[in-house]
DNA sequence: GTCCATGCAAACCTTTTGCACTATA
DNA sequence: TATAGTGCAAAAGGTTTGCATGGAC
């Protein structure tokens, strides 16, 4: 459980090219975020940490993921759920889209080169500089249907009026 | 200024539908937020309330915004700005993507046909019931771009290493 | 008259910040 | 030993809730 990923000395890596100290807090996140997979909550994350005996602060594990992201070796998702999540980027493709259960919250990947076909055309034409994107399709899973989950559906029952 | 919109006279109806009353503060943040456009923040539509000389608290706001969003007359989005916008859902395509300017904030809407298939595709290979989508685009608008604005990159500076 | 909505303030939740103390290099 | 990080607690910022009052139907 203590072994040093590739990540894990990557993120040391850009400590010290940075110039910033390799404290022992940042080598604890770094080992548990690395050692996990999926799409985890800050409290996820502590939750770890402490499963792990491992102390710290919240304070420092925000600042932590700061580093995190800017090292770009981990990406900052917010699906709308009131908090962040953060996702490590490495062992996995480089470009993905997702698939968000509103009812389980599981999430499914997948790629999709029309979408990057799509970016570039849309962002040529507008002149504009892409960084990220991020598509993401909500709605029900298949097991949510299986057990009989169904979506309220509240809203206006008539087609609706152009204005 | 006063006069009804169709999608005002549409929220009524939802009103009604449900049982529920419409009463004066229902009106008027329904009136000024279907004779404004674009996506809207909680403050931005309080600001308008105000200048319109309305009064009315924020917690009937968030409420009624609440209604307005299951009537689905309006969306709601998050950009990740660490709060919500509310957009007018009449009077306009009824699926559009969006293009965001981190550093201005502009967004410019498109249309595409190729991403309705690529959600079409993914979710019946999943067998997962969609509902809605989204595809968010962010980078420099061509304006910023123009006035020499970049955006930092402290990442790692050499390719990634798969792990 | 019966519900439900309103408004205020307090509560909530996640995230950020100030500051005295501690650890890294 | 200088510089930056840590932890705690408080603050911040957006959103939600409890409750007494007021309005819609």
């Amino acid at each position: 459980m203590n072994e040093t990923s590739p990540s894990q000395r990557l993120f040391r890596r850009y400590l010290k090219d940075q110039g910033l100290p390799c404290t022992r807090q940042r080598e604890q996140v770094a080992q548990v975020f690395f050692s996990s997979s999926g799409h985890l909550s800050v409290e996820d994350i502590q939750r770890r940490l402490r499963d792990g005996g491992h102390r710290i602060g919240k304070a420092t594990l925000y600042r932590t993921l700061e580093l995190l992201v800017r090292s770009r070796l981990v990406v900052e998702h917010d699906f709308g759920e009131g908090f962040k999540r953060y996702e490590h980027r490495l062992s996995r493709e480089p470009v993905h889209e997702h698939l968000i259960c509103l009812e389980c919250g599981k999430v499914i990947e997948f790629e999709s080169w029309e979408v990057q076909d799509v970016k570039a055309q849309i962002t040529r034409k507008h002149g504009f500089q892409p960084t990220r994107h991020r598509l993401e399709i909500y709605g029900l899973c298949r097991e949510c249907q299986e057990v009989g989950v169904e979506l309220p559906n509240d809203g206006l029952t008539c087609p609706i009026e152009r204005a």
